[in-house]
DNA sequence: CGGTATCCAGAATGATACTG
DNA sequence: CAGTATCATTCTGGATACCG
């Protein structure tokens, strides 16, 4: 696919971005990349409809949206398997499990600063 | 300042976050935020028109939205100075500087990854 | 100098319906 | 099952002007 990480390497290209944290934040912000993410990286392999029960609130179009770019910019990858009915499976690349460390950070901080915001 | 942590506090209430790595997310996630909260870390203090400066690309506008949901979070510390013409400086929280290390990780992190992205 | 108010453009998200 | 297409809505960021 020609397109793989079009947007990011446009950015990277018109000097959109002041650091490189923000190539990082780029390519996980989004409603629910961090949880596809981290989800993928428990799971090794979860198919789509696996990922829709896991988050009812969801939209179909919205997971295929986030999922698709995550893909694109080399996080995901996509198996497609020829079956009636289909069957397509979704896993981490070995870039995107270098980024479970950031998201176990960023989950351990939450974690122990939650209540402060709860006062 | 009764509207502290409004937004955040919010979203922890109606349940919208699915995890505590989310609540990490929605306060860094902004435009500027990233780039704010690490220059700051550097620096101590910056004043408002030294952030303009440093940033030239940012409007007057969403450099004063970014820093006072910075500050409504309690990232940043905001200090006037009643002179004239007005002094404002402003600086991390110890909430702030304990998200520095995750940044750092995000920038070694796109550091380090960034020409995978340009080919 | 360091704001606020207004208005607007574009992006991100979401609801719904249709398809191989 | 896993999509795509269309349209509506909401959120973010930006341009501009005015203010104490």
């Amino acid at each position: 696919m020609d397109d793989l990480r079009r947007v990011v390497r446009r950015k990277i290209e018109m000097g959109e971005f002041n650091c490189e944290k923000e190539l990082t934040m780029s390519l996980i912000s989004g409603k629910w990349k961090i949880t596809i993410i981290y989800y993928l990286g428990m799971n090794a392999t979860l198919r789509f409809s696996e990922i829709k029960r896991l988050f009812p609130k969801i939209s179909h179009k919205v997971l295929t949206t986030q999922i698709r770019e995550l893909e694109e910019d080399g996080i995901v990858r996509r198996e497609v398997f020829p079956e009636v009915p289909p069957r397509v499976e979704y896993s981490l690349t070995e870039l995107g499990k270098s980024l479970i460390p950031i998201l176990i950070m960023m989950y351990d901080w939450g974690k122990k600063n939650i209540q402060t915001f709860n006062k």
